[in-house]
DNA sequence: GCGACAG
DNA sequence: ATCTTGTCGC
């Protein structure tokens, strides 16, 4: 399955400027709306395939890890995927590619994009949506590297950050009970109406005891997701820990694939 | 000029 | 992201 649109391929050796201006392209193509044809309610539904007819969605987490060269800099980056159906891993796949720029806030697509199409690639199975560490919407083209990767593939996608890149929460994102959602809307910082909602800050899990907390997740669409999808699809996923379980997943697979080949 | 910034 | 020590809680 190739990418639809491989004009938008992320490219390391784009300018500055030119890499912008793709981003301002790809937040147009983007669709920031639910245009998926598979039933969100069965994302975390172990039980989903005995309960009915169509075979659960295919949801695939991805993340990356970074090796070192014989100098001691990172100088490869290891994109890791991790096919789930059901609430049980199907495939898994991964990708290295030689780091081509460094990391750049608001450019991050450009430097770990390439590892992740090529993962995508590679992976047997066809997915029907994908959750990315890092932001979708939340951007300040609203192109983060789920968007970015979402539309050049024409695949439902959807930004989880562990921080916010950009955007202003509606009110407090300080210690809200599990379940919990706060608007993030747009701000001067961002190329999009002021108050546009970009998505949400979602409190996945959270402590009994009154002295800590744990943050929140910042969840936004990648491509043909709403904001409140993105939102319930995270919180359907994250039952036992913080981060959804298909990224939780390519997180230790990435790590394990690195141990694999740096030796 | 200053601040602020996913991974 | 990666590194790394220390602490809390079940």
């Amino acid at each position: 399955m190739p990418p639809t649109r491989p004009d938008l391929a992320p490219d390391g050796s784009l300018e500055r400027e030119e890499m912008e201006a793709m981003q301002r392209e790809i937040g147009d193509a983007a669709v920031f709306d639910d245009e998926f044809v598979f039933d969100p309610s069965t994302l975390g539904d172990p039980l989903a395939t005995a309960a009915g007819g169509a075979d659960p969605p295919v949801i695939v987490g991805v993340d990356q890890s970074f090796l070192r060269g014989e100098d001691g800099e990172f100088d490869r980056a290891l994109s890791a995927v991790v096919a789930m159906r059901g609430g049980e891993v199907i495939e898994r796949a991964h990708a290295v590619t030689p780091l081509e720029i460094p990391y750049i806030p608001g450019l991050l697509a450009f430097r770990e994009g390439g590892p992740i199409l090529e993962a995508l690639e590679v992976l047997p199975v066809d997915p029907d949506l994908a959750l990315f560490d890092g932001s979708g919407r939340i951007h300040f083209r609203q192109a983060g590297i789920a968007t970015h990767v979402g539309v050049v593939r024409d695949l439902p996608s959807i930004g989880v950050a562990k921080s916010l890149l950009c955007g202003t929460p509606r009110e407090s994102t300080e210690n809200l009970p599990e379940g919990a959602r706060v608007p993030i809307e747009a701000d001067s910082s961002v190329d999009a109406p002021d108050g546009d909602l970009l998505g949400y800050a979602v409190q996945t899990r959270q402590y009994d005891s009154p002295d800590r907390y744990i943050n929140p997740l910042y969840v936004s669409p990648g491509h043909r997701v709403g904001p409140e999808t993105a939102a319930d699809a995270v919180l359907a996923l994250a039952s036992s820990y913080k981060l959804p379980e298909p990224v939780r997943l390519a997180d230790s697979y990435a790590e394990t694939a690195k141990g694999e080949i740096d030796h």
